[in-house]
DNA sequence: CCCGCTATGTGTGTTTGCGTACAGACGCGC
DNA sequence: GCGCGTCTGTACGCAAACACACATAGCGGG
């Protein structure tokens, strides 16, 4: 029998050295994550650490008025709560689940405890953290610089990276308030792709028709976070014990271009 | 005789524990940081971590067609370098210096070292990371959602903030680099404070004449990011020694606006 | 003191994205 | 299988910022 749910389907929880993957194993709590859930309230307390499997949750960033921006999105790669280790408990930016699945999480006490332990685990959690801040800087650059379609084009294929399948469940609501447009801006660029044959539409739910054409949509920012993740969180090792039940390895692909 | 320069003019630096600064100080060299130097290179080596002291440096983030947006800036307050104990070496963004001034280097090896002793040093280190991803943040969503003219305003503040006096060398050509934008831009969005009678400009020197003024035009960005940095750098103590030669207190001003 | 470099001011036309308004269309639940 | 709520497409005018082009002015070196 093969267990639905797994920690290993994450790849931090999965590269945890046998001991310490066991010291924590009791306290991880599998939870689903629901489409549109608010994991973190801008400037609350981080209670839990949360290490998605199957989710896809989004660290927006929202300003008085109401607008917001996606700062980067976290999925079975990465683990959020990244406060709690840093120092000072909470953070400014509010974390929402932007596809649904599922995910562990661990008392925000003791991921700070197995951070101070100085092991691997905390070299694993800066490393992340490093690579957080690069998709941090150029998702900010590409706010500056880019088109919408070319936007739109990036956070396609980095979602698509996350998920096992080429079909995303989002409306265009959801991905207009993560990239910090209107509405109608994505059903613009959306329209566009989907009249050059690269996405197909329908009421909430886009396929990927042809990953390539998108990603020459895309801009370099694409292929940058792409790189960089791959480069800081290649040398990973995993546990032997994670072969059954791991995902079909770092599932993040190789960018097309060079 | 009075030193013209201390490391303790760095807020990370004077606070240190007696022992451990004795160990770094000897090598903590003095460098000159002059106006528009490359400190770091996208993609280089980081041979030194940076220790600002009068010099203010910018964190830029190039893209491909050249052009840029400012990831956050660095004055006594911080350091730079924060890749060498996250992790890879290597930063995808590019350290330019802002404002001339002084600042110590270490070499990297060393910082590493001391960062893995897991003490103040390292919590610190830490600390100041976090209020760094969060100056990110909110120039992230800044960039997204704020007019030029906010935008300046914004940055002068800033800047202002890790000035001792009230008047900055700055051409506009820089600050529109730093907030990836067009020259003309500034020059207008300059135009429109000058008329204001809240700064005033000649040729590469900027003036701020009612700072209260400028707070008022500037977006909430400003306060936000001063509160934050407050909050997460607050409780840090400074050293006995560090009196004689100390920087009249964190220079980080007190934000005007609740 | 003058020259030349560089910084600054200004103008025109264009583009992108925003705000608002509304019509149709899909799909879920009853 | 019907209805309603939500999601999606489209259209208009507008404002901000862009690209490009050029005129002027300050400052430092010779």
């Amino acid at each position: 029998m093969t267990t639905l749910h797994s920690p290993n389907q994450n790849h931090l929880l999965a590269a945890l050295p046998t001991a310490d993957f066991e010291r924590l194993a009791p306290h991880l709590e599998l939870v689903p994550l629901l489409l549109g859930e608010t994991l973190y309230e801008p400037g609350g307390q981080l209670r839990h650490a949360y290490f998605p499997t199957t989710a896809i949750v989004s660290m927006l960033y929202i300003i008085e008025s109401g607008l917001s921006a996606e700062i980067a999105g976290v999925g079975n790669e990465g683990m959020l709560g990244i406060a709690l280790f840093m120092g000072g408990d909470t953070t400014p930016s509010s974390a929402v689940v932007q596809t649904a699945g599922h995910g562990y999480r661990l008392p925000g006490k003791l991921l700070k405890e197995e951070f101070n332990r100085g092991g691997l685990m905390q070299r694993m959690l800066l490393r992340y953290t490093q690579a957080l801040v690069t998709q941090m800087c150029q998702t900010a650059a590409c706010n500056r610089h880019h088109s919408i379609e070319q936007q739109l084009s990036r956070w396609l294929l980095l979602t698509l990276d996350r998920l096992p399948s080429n079909e995303l469940v989002m409306t265009q609501d959801l991905i207009a308030s993560a990239l910090g447009v209107r509405r109608e801006g994505i059903t613009e660029a959306a329209g566009n792709l989907q009249r050059a044959g690269l996405i197909s539409y329908r009421r909430g739910h886009i396929s990927v028709l042809k990953r390539p054409g998108l990603e020459a949509h895309a801009c370099e920012c694409y292929a940058v976070v792409r790189k960089e993740l791959g480069r800081l969180l290649s040398d990973v090792q995993y546990r032997q014990d994670t072969a059954p039940t791991r995902v079909p390895a770092p599932q993040l692909r190789q960018a097309a271009r060079p």
